[in-house]
DNA sequence: ATGCATGAGTC
DNA sequence: ACTCATGCATA
């Protein structure tokens, strides 16, 4: 029991154990056998260096549409065991010699452009699922026509030995077909990025992922060569959430035109030997993850479905019950929200309405 | 593939 | 202090 709790950032921590996930809302390992964490120290090797990463791109995406809660966060089974295939995992900070930032949006950014209340989260009493329950959230037919006019003259890219070229199906968006925009926007400006429906962001993921497969590249290839090619660098976890839906509706969006474009680059260019210098440099002490037990988690879980919002002091009570850090508890809830709000992969959706009771939760719940 | 964490931007 | 985008570390 108990983590470094005490310690966040100390240097040994009392041996956790028994972290068995399940509570209900993920189970993605078969193997999820309690076994005792090792907690070794995370010295990044990085002496008197900590300097903060430098690359984060402007997002003028100001939109705040969740999705609608009616399809939002749930378990999903994927029972299948795939564990070898990562190798390249470097918190590296690559420094793009090109200073310039390639996003040129010009607007694209509408909140409630798929049949969503302009409310965003729990802070208003309607919720958006009364909204958007009723059926899928379509909104403008756009076109999706996304291409690029000419291929960069380098490729980031650096074909594995198993790049296979796979004919390109060529058909990535086809129209939603209707538009229910509640808001009264006009955005069905067909450009380069413009707002995909759901159903194009599924069906670009599921094809994208098929493709980079078949040419050969790991989700982490795909992150770093976006990094290369356009300055944004991302790691496995976004490429994988993106294939997997399981990022928010704008963040989609936003990702859908550029690991497009490196779906060009890469079909393209058969093998462009390309030099990915990147410099190695980590200097972050990132607080050892903690693994809270399934039975704590089991409480959290009930809490949450009682008050995704807990107050502070709440936060507060819970933690010291928990025996756990208030940050902790904190960030759980933070986290827990936020898989709410995600894209949920067809198939199942999960019963329980957190928003659905009718009332404010930014206030105090009860007890304490 | 996903849990816990960080940080920027907001409210 | 929350949301949101993103990722390290881990199952």
């Amino acid at each position: 029991m108990a983590t470094a709790a005490s310690n966040p950032y100390s240097l040994l921590g009392s041996g956790s154990l028994a972290h068995a996930d399940g509570a209900g809302m993920q189970q993605g390992s078969p193997f999820r056998n309690p076994q005792k964490l090792l907690q070794s120290e995370y010295l990044q090797g990085v002496p008197g260096n900590g300097h903060p990463l430098g690359h984060h791109w402007v997002t003028s995406l100001s939109d705040s549409g969740p999705w609608p809660s009616a399809l939002a966060g749930g378990p999903l089974e994927q029972p299948d065991v795939k564990p070898g295939r990562e190798d390249l995992q470097l918190g590296a900070i690559i420094h793009h010699r090109s200073p310039h930032v390639s996003h040129h949006s010009p607007h694209a950014n509408h909140p409630s452009a798929w049949g969503a209340s302009p409310a965003h989260s729990a802070s208003l009493g309607p919720p958006a699922a009364a909204a958007a329950a009723a059926g899928q959230p379509l909104n403008v037919y756009s076109q999706a026509g996304f291409a690029v006019g000419g291929m960069l003259e380098h490729g980031g890219l650096t074909p594995p030995p198993a790049a296979a070229q796979g004919l390109h199906p060529g058909l990535r968006g086809e129209g939603g077909g209707e538009h229910g925009e509640l808001g009264g926007h006009h955005c069905q400006d067909h450009s380069d990025e413009e707002t995909p429906t759901s159903d194009e962001l599924e069906q670009f993921a599921k094809q994208f992922k098929q493709r980079r497969i078949k040419l050969g590249f790991t989700q982490a290839d795909v992150g770093l060569a976006l990094g290369t090619l356009y300055g944004n660098v991302f790691s496995q976890t976004t490429i994988c959430r993106f294939e997997a839906l399981q990022l928010s509706f704008k963040n989609m969006c936003k990702l859908k035109p550029l690991l497009n474009k490196w779906l060009e680059e890469a079909d393209s260019s058969t093998g462009s030997p390309t030099s990915i210098d990147k410099i190695a440099a980590q200097g972050r002490k990132r607080k050892k993850r903690t693994s809270i037990e399934v039975s704590v988690k089991g409480v959290l879980e009930t809490h949450f479905l009682k008050c995704p919002k807990p107050a502070a002091q709440e936060i507060s009570s819970l933690a010291d019950s928990l025996q756990l850090e208030k940050e902790v508890v904190r960030v759980w809830f933070c986290n827990r929200r936020q898989k709410e709000k995600r894209m949920t992969p067809p198939g199942e959706q999960p019963q329980h309405d957190v928003y659905s009771h009718g009332v404010k939760t930014d206030t105090a719940c009860h007890d304490l």
